[in-house]
DNA sequence: TCGAACTTTCAAAAATTATTGAAAGTTTAT
DNA sequence: ATAAACTTTCAATAATTTTTGAAAGTTCGA
């Protein structure tokens, strides 16, 4: 009995904990542009010790089917999910990149291709128009160059770091990784 | 006659490439979580060479006084744009920060504070719940554990850069801003 | 204290984005 | 070739976010 009530806490632990880290997961995701579910399904096969269905995602999830399919596809489009298929089952079952320093590296050059890329190019022209001569069009031109360096910068460094750590990112998953 | 024509043709690639540059910074903010009205504000004071009253913002992006009012507002409260009072002036006037660098420090700042500060608060709750024993407790520890960790690393790297670069982001500024 | 010149607020409307679910599509075993 | 077991697609709907505009609020000079 006495057991029985500890193994109940635990599980209650255990749930209350999934659902937090699910559901903070799922709303930092929006605000770095990919939605909620996406995210969320992401979260929730990245805690999974084994591979998940689509049922298993619309059933823990509470998200219909059509969106799980959506979002999966997506997942994979970006390379962070995979498909994995298990011998004899007829269903597909999906797994995340488990390692946090990969996934970091995957999201960093997608996110540059996607968005920074995009902006980086219409600075460069924007920033290459032909100088009048008028204040206005000067300030154009320096301001839009600034942000062109800063942007390429910024981007250049997240490679850097994302690709050719071992110092930063390692050392502490190395503890834990094992 | 030739010098009007000419002086047309320099109006029309300044104001094009002024949009392009308004509208794509726009587009870029809803991309990092601040709305397109206010990115474009921003855009907008940045590359004007002197203060803008809220009249004149209102009319070059064709936005409502309300919206104007409200977003300059926030952009006020991350602390980019500030008022300038002209004397004599009824009117409020603001600018934005010109120096992307110092530009790239406050956004990163606020949003360290507002949005990667709470994910690492649960983070580190979630990997502190008690260990159970079972392999998917463990599993859930383990991962928001890694990513704790990295979010964490992330974060105090980005400040770090934004803080004390004088080598990557400054030298291609020095001989802009000179 | 009044009123003109501004700014802010906020409920309603518009625009955008996410989600659903059922029909269509695919694959595999027999 | 067929049917069962799945997955994908997409038009319709729901949810969320942004924008508007007019009323309320503020500030300042006379």
């Amino acid at each position: 009995m006495k057991v029985r009530k500890l193994s109940y806490i635990c599980i209650m632990e255990y749930q209350e904990a999934k659902e937090k880290f699910i559901s903070t997961w799922g709303s930092l995701g929006t605000l770095w542009g990919i939605n909620k579910a996406m995210a969320q399904i992401q979260a929730l096969l990245f805690i999974s010790t084994k591979p998940l269905s689509m049922e298993d995602i619309m059933e823990q999830l509470h998200i219909s089917r059509g969106n799980t399919s959506m979002n999966l596809r997506q997942l994979m489009d970006w390379g962070i999910v995979t498909k994995e298929l298990i011998p004899g089952e007829r269903k597909e079952y999906f797994t995340t990149e488990k390692d946090v320093q990969e996934l970091a590296r995957i999201i960093a050059k997608e996110r540059s291709r996607r968005e920074i890329q995009p902006v980086v190019k219409v600075l460069k022209e924007v920033s290459s128009i032909r100088d009048d001569g008028t204040k206005k069009t000067q300030e154009l031109i320096k301001q839009t160059k600034a942000l062109y360096d800063l942007t390429e910068t910024a981007d250049a460094m997240l490679n850097k770091i994302v690709n050719q750590q071992q110092n930063w990112i390692t050392k502490s998953l190395i503890k834990l990784i094992k």
